[in-house]
DNA sequence: AATAATCAATTGGTCTGACCACTTTTCAGG
DNA sequence: CCTGAAAAGTGGTCAGACCAATTGATTATT
């Protein structure tokens, strides 16, 4: 039952720990509604102070993986948004199977959000997807991909939806996206391309376009999707 | 400047503190790049252990809106994608509102979702649907409501597509529906409507219609819907 | 004088052991 | 059998200490 903890590439111990609950969540080992030994008794067993133990532990709960309830004990939960979002982008691999999936998802969702933005989106919204271009162009201008930006933008589209639920969502399936991002698509034109579609996103948001605003998003994915990905709309094995 | 923080009833300390960040944070009295006084310095003026100091500073890093870094100390961050979440969702009470957030995830995710499981079905996939049917009648026959049958269709669909992200997102969000749905919808004839538009459903991706499978999924999925959920969608202040 | 090596102060990270507050369980007294 | 109070278990907080990384000033070297 002693699980090795290993010092993966100088992280800090708690980190460590968090990682080891994560492997025995993704196993089955810990399943939801499961309670853990007292903070003690994992000390102990884990052969680490109850310091370390204790962070650990609030980082799962922040991350929605568990609830700690003073006097009974701490329990895993596993069906909360967080967490799935948690487990998802603590796996995902991003190998190239997933980076397409998640291209897919994108075009599922962010079409339709874009849309409900331009229903909803407050003066307030507006204004801060502009601020957003404004830095990606500076940033594009400087030399940069402007890769920040273009997640921003994206997610401020998501707030612009006042759903909590999908700004979740669409914040988990971007932060994935982002760590690849630096890697696939640094192709020159490219940037420019995005910050063109991101304008005219803003425009029909601005204007209040329903349809507008979702068939820009659409042409926006598809003209910064990277050539990759869409080769032939998968053919599944 | 001596900031009261236990008048907070019922929470537990080192959440007040995070809190006080919060506001301090909002009010622009910690701008980004600020430094924050060291762990130490900052138990004594709060009057509180160094141990609470640090599990607020592990929340307000979990939630992107401070970096700690070892020996030269913790700054804030309001420059992330998981900073701009985090003070929005703070604002808000993640509570009841949140369902209609979720049924709304839903219509965006779901019909397209059986789009794709109808283009990409195997036998497996089909098989495995009937069967959840199958059991879901049975269940209702027998007085249950069905509710864990009608939960893994909607999973079993979205493994239909082949595509592990959008698996992972929507059984995120099934799940979290799942907690709620025992206690608000328990209507007699709702479950077998439920079941009915699950069949109509299956009839649709079994012929691999696309569009056919699209258009049963959003009937399926307003048939559903408490009536408490869509009583005039959102109206922003 | 400029630069490099060294050391000390600062700060986050971990450890130990104690006590408090809340919950659950146990068990004696009715 | 039931009730209520004590006991045990558990998370929350506290105090003080030492370890480890960073920073900056001091000193030595060139």
């Amino acid at each position: 039952m002693q699980t090795e903890l290993q010092n993966l590439q100088g992280q800090r111990l708690h980190e460590a720990i968090v990682e080891l609950f994560h492997t025995q969540i993704k196993q089955g080992i810990l399943e939801h509604g499961a309670k853990l030994p007292a903070e003690r008794v994992l000390a102990e067993q884990l052969k680490v102070s109850r310091s370390s133990v204790r962070e650990a532990i609030r980082t799962l709960e922040l991350q929605g993986l568990a609830i700690s309830k003073h006097g009974s004990g701490t329990f895993i939960n596993t069906q909360s948004l967080d967490a799935v979002a948690t487990l998802m982008t603590s796996s995902l691999g991003v190998g190239d199977a997933g980076l397409r999936d998640i291209f897919e998802v994108r075009h599922l969702l962010e079409p339709q959000l874009a849309g409900l933005a331009a229903q909803r989106a407050t003066e307030e919204d507006v204004g801060r997807l502009s601020t957003i271009l404004v830095e990606q162009q500076r940033q594009i201008m400087e030399g940069e991909t402007g890769v920040n930006a273009d997640t921003e933008f994206h997610f401020a589209l998501a707030t612009a939806t006042h759903n909590s639920a999908l700004i979740k969502v669409v914040s988990a399936v971007e932060d994935v996206l982002k760590q690849s991002r630096d890697q696939t698509l640094q192709q020159p034109g490219r940037s420019q391309r995005s910050l063109e579609s991101h304008r005219q996103i803003l425009e029909m948001v601005r204007a209040g376009d329903h349809m507008g605003a979702r068939s820009a998003m659409e042409h926006h994915l598809t003209a910064v999707e990277p050539s990759a990905v869409h080769p032939s709309v998968v053919a599944n094995s």
